[in-house]
This record gives structure tokens, sequence and C-alpha cells, in this order.
DNA sequence: CCTCGAACTGACCGTTGTCAAGTTTTTCCT
DNA sequence: AGGAAAAACTTGACAACGGTCAGTTCGAGG
């Protein structure tokens, strides 16, 4: 994660926009996420203080462009602990990889994790990012509606709220290092009990009501 | 939460501390944790920028104070929704209840509960916050081991975990705004799977070590 | 009335985000 | 190829921030 300085002398960078993300995970990692400045960053870029601005208008917007690419990770994460699985898995060990993916990635990028979810850091109206987030959110719709089919709206919301809270609860916790009980092994454990909790015919099934609902993970802004 | 300015020409405040306790919470109401600044808190109080210093030392001080009192309201909470039960109801109920008083005042308090989780902005080594954390911790300790008793170390650790992940983690996105599907009710079916899961005899239970470690929240750190 | 300590003020320093204006480089159109 | 427009980047300025310091003012005890 070592940030690339432009070469001295030349006006134009050539990969500022990279340089200055990596920069941003870099001080993320080093002193926390209200350390990130567009001057630190600019600094470790080797660039001026508001040459970000034509890339990325304002912090905002940096930060925005930053946790998109966090949520196009964890997507993938996701993605690839469930192929990572073997051929015969079924659909409640898939859905336990896809949780498994989310505590991984909140494990292995703390900087990214951190920021994501700083909603008064970023800007939830950008498309971008509802997009990726979007994306995010269905791989693990998908797994929730093969694991648990055949239920009512009620019921695939409980489940859904349930699994999610869940494993961005105990990753959350961990990465903020809150408490002391967030071991892997205690992760597997609880990744268990949540796919438990969520093929077994529990609360929230009593029909309620029939229409199918979307269900999204962000608000309709005006930008759709 | 209306703060009071102190009477004009008057040197001494004598409720300082409080008036700027309370003009964090006001902020952070208004426009968010990062809006929190010692400047800002002085001059809702009616009070010069760094008058604050004796009472708090600076703004880690303030915020590490501020999210005290919110670790001693959500132990409280809890234990009021548990005692507002019908006296019959059972360990479950009472489980389910302290669930319900973590989110409750999540959502009652979003002031509170956004800053308590910000590490980088709260000094973890405060006596007066840990002993105030540790006791919102044990009671959610004690509702899970009156809840589901007679289980081995890794399975108390197993559901200790996915208790407090999944209602921080519910907390969170709602009161980070992240995704739509945090409505009440959801709530109450996310309680009930979470009981049903730490309740019934699902995985961890495979008596792995039977040294009875005792399961703290917050790390030991220097200064016990 | 006087003194003393705590509470508070005002000014200073280094840092931040954003803006406006200028300079350099690339691109694109003819 | 040549020139104009657009993009990338620099420089300088501004207000606001947190922290610190030397002063000033108030309340209480003697």
């Amino acid at each position: 994660m070592v940030v690339t300085p432009k070469a001295a002398g030349r006006h134009h960078h050539g990969t500022l926009r990279r340089a200055l993300l990596d920069a941003v995970a870099e001080i993320v990692r080093d002193a926390g996420p209200d350390a990130v400045s567009l001057r630190e960053c600019a600094r470790r870029a080797g660039v001026s203080h508001s040459a970000a601005t034509p890339h990325f208008g304002d912090k905002r917007g940096l930060l925005t462009a930053f946790v998109t690419e966090g949520e196009a990770r964890l997507a993938a994460t996701m993605r690839a602990e469930v192929t990572a699985l073997p051929a015969d898995a079924d659909a409640a060990a898939r859905l336990a990889a896809t949780g498994r993916g989310y505590i991984g990635f909140a494990r292995a990028n703390p900087a990214h994790f951190r920021l994501m979810f700083r909603t008064d850091l970023i800007d939830h109206g950008d498309p971008a990012w509802r997009e990726a987030a979007n994306d995010a959110f269905a791989v693990l719709e998908q797994a929730m509606a093969e694991a648990a089919p055949g239920l009512d709206v009620r019921g695939r919301r409980a489940r859904l709220a349930l699994a999610w809270a869940a494993v961005h609860g105990f990753s959350t916790l961990r990465a903020e290092s809150v408490g002391e009980l967030w071991a892997p092994q205690v992760a597997e454990d609880v990744l268990a009990l949540v796919v438990g909790a969520c093929i077994g015919q529990g609360a929230g099934a009593e029909g309620a009501d029939a229409v199918p609902t979307p269900i999204r993970p962000c608000k309709a802004g005006e930008g759709e």
C-alpha cells in the first residue's frame, strides 16, 4: 500500500487518482479515519495541497470514491468466499460463506471498512456508490433467498436484518476494538448460529403482508 | 435538550460542565458527530472557547465524559426494559427485553450512541468510562447467563457475541441510516430470532475448553 | 478589606477545507 | 501541423479548527 509520488519536475502525475486513494487507506491504517485530510493525502502523493480537486471535487468526494471501492471489494470478497466452497456445499453453507466474506473483508481491510459506514463523511447520493452498495447487498440477499426460500416479506426482512446486523455488528465492534470476544473462532460460531436461526422456522412468519415488496439496502434518493 | 447559557456578565457559570455536555448532544443531533467542536460547544453554552479546559482537559476528555454518560444511560435503559416486563416473564423474555433496551437506547439517543463507538475520539483508558462500559456489558451478560445456562465457555462466548453483535449492528446501521430495513417491527423479529438462537442448542457447544475464563467487554489496559 | 485559587478571557500557533487565479500539459478540431 | 479549448496542477488566500499560554475577573475564606 505504498503511495507512488509523481516523477519530479513533471506536471501531470498520471495516476494521481490512484495515489490519493492509496494515501487514504495508508492514513487510516496509520492514524485512524479522523486523521485523513486532503492535505496529508496530497503530501503523501507528492503533490500540491489542492491537486485533488479536479479528480474528486472536495474531501467528501475523495472519501466517497474510497468507500465505493470498498463496497466493490466487499462484494467481491463475499462472492469469492462462496465460490471457494466445495461444489456440493448446500445453501446454508453458502449463506455462512457470504457472512464469512463480510467479516473477513472487514478484518482484512479495516481502513475501508471503518470509513464505509461513516455516513456523515460520504455522499450517499453518489450514483456510483449507490450502485456498488446495492450490488454488495444483493450478494447477501441472494444467498439468503437460496438458504431460506419460501418466506413471506416479513420473514425475509427479519432474516436479512438479522444476518446483516450480526456480521456488521461483529465486524464493527472488532474494527473499533470494542470488547475482546471477536476472535476468528467466535466468528465461525456466530455464523453458525445466525445461519441456524435463518433457516429454522422461527419468528416473524405469521404472514403479515403478502405483497412482494422489493427490499433495497439504500433509500431511494432524488437521483434515481 | 436545551443548552442553558450563563447569565450575561456573570463570570462563574456554575453548571458549565452540564451545559457543555448538553451542547455536545445538541450538535450531534443537529449536524452529526463530526460537527462537534470545542468552540461550537462553548459558543452554545455562551462561554469562551477555552472555558472547557479546566473541566475536561481537551476535546477527547469532553467526548469521553459524554460517552461515559451514554454508557450509564444504556445500562439503565436495558435494566428498565427488563423490569418493565410482567413479573412472570421467563429468562428468554428478559434476554429479549435487554436487547430491546439496547436498540431502544440507540434509537432514543442517537447522539450518544453514534459517539460511543468512535474509538478514535474517546479515551478508552479512562477509568470512569471503563467502569460504565463494563457495567453496561454486565447487563447483557447476566441476561444471557439466565436465559442460556449450563453452557461451556465457547458456547457462552458465541452467544454473547451473537447477541451483542446483532443488536449493535442493528442499532449502528439504523443510526447511520444505512439501508432501510430497520423498522421497529423488524427489530422485534430480529430479537426473537436472536433469542431463539441463543437458547436453542446450536453450534459451538462441542466443549472445547472448560476453564471458566472471565469474559470482559474491555481489554485490560495499563490503568487497572 | 484583602488575598488566593478557580473560572474564564483573549491572543497566538499550526493545521485544516475550500476557493480564486494563474500556469502547464494534453487533447481535439480544423 | 497549428491553434484553441479543456483538463491537471500550483500558488496564495481565507475562515475555522484544536491546543496552549499569559492575563483577568469572580467568589469565598480569612
